[in-house]
DNA sequence: TTAATCGTACGAATTATTTCCTACCTTTGA
DNA sequence: TCAAAGGTAGGAAATAATTCGTACGATTAA
């Protein structure tokens, strides 16, 4: 299933801070994103457990909730998408159009140099 | 203004094809992706004229519509938003996700090597 | 023990997006 | 000429996504 906007929002808090509260994961929000109560945070969060982007753990009245998903899972198949959609699927012309318009670091250039010799 | 999926959608059609009618909009979306009527696409462009995304000739009957903003620019903008919220703006990670996923060709690899090059 | 605090559940309102029906005007061709 | 075909406009319904009020149970600390 495609994640909205907002479900991304909390896939993010997850991915960075581990297994999470409801209570963590709107303090979280609220600090690093947006003004949001915590009632839309939990409803969000049940929703997507209703869906099956998210698990959580019960055996504690404060449920721990994670992703089900590894993130690069996801990560990958939003990517794929994207590539897909923007640029027919060529992954080269996406790299093009981020190195063409970005002014990156030399560091990140060379980062990514060595990377790809790698991959041979 | 953000552009959503189906305005997505009909973007790519312009940007392929040039500027055109909702007719052959329409028309493409149907062979292409999938079966709407035509006044919604109608409604969609009318919409993103009011918003500013679209531009229309009206000097003939048959209305011809076209991005006002560059697809390079429009692109741009959207990958740069990706990146920031998908990989912390972090452009190398993006690409080693994307090659670490997928099998890339060696003509793609190298016609990316070569861009790296030039870049210096 | 009991009031305050903190938790979940859930309905409902709001907003955004998408879709299509229908009215009505212009063009075309027999 | 006039019916059929094809165009735009716009209201309204359907759907998706988001937000929040509120009920109510559990926990805590004075």
């Amino acid at each position: 299933m495609e994640p909205t906007k907002s479900e991304l929002e909390i896939l993010q808090v997850l991915w960075q801070h581990g297994p999470s509260t409801v209570r963590f994961v709107n303090d979280t929000l609220n600090e690093e994103k947006r003004s949001v109560q915590y009632s839309s945070t939990l409803k969000l969060m049940q929703i997507m457990t209703e869906k099956g982007i998210l698990s959580r753990d019960e055996s504690s009245m404060k449920h721990i909730y994670h992703p089900v998903e590894p993130e690069n899972k996801t990560k990958g198949k939003l990517l794929e998408r994207f590539v897909d959609s923007m640029y027919k699927g060529s992954a080269a012309s996406l790299v093009m159009q981020l190195f063409g318009n970005k002014n990156t670091s030399k560091e990140d250039l060379d980062e990514i140099k060595d990377f790809l010799k790698k991959l041979e």
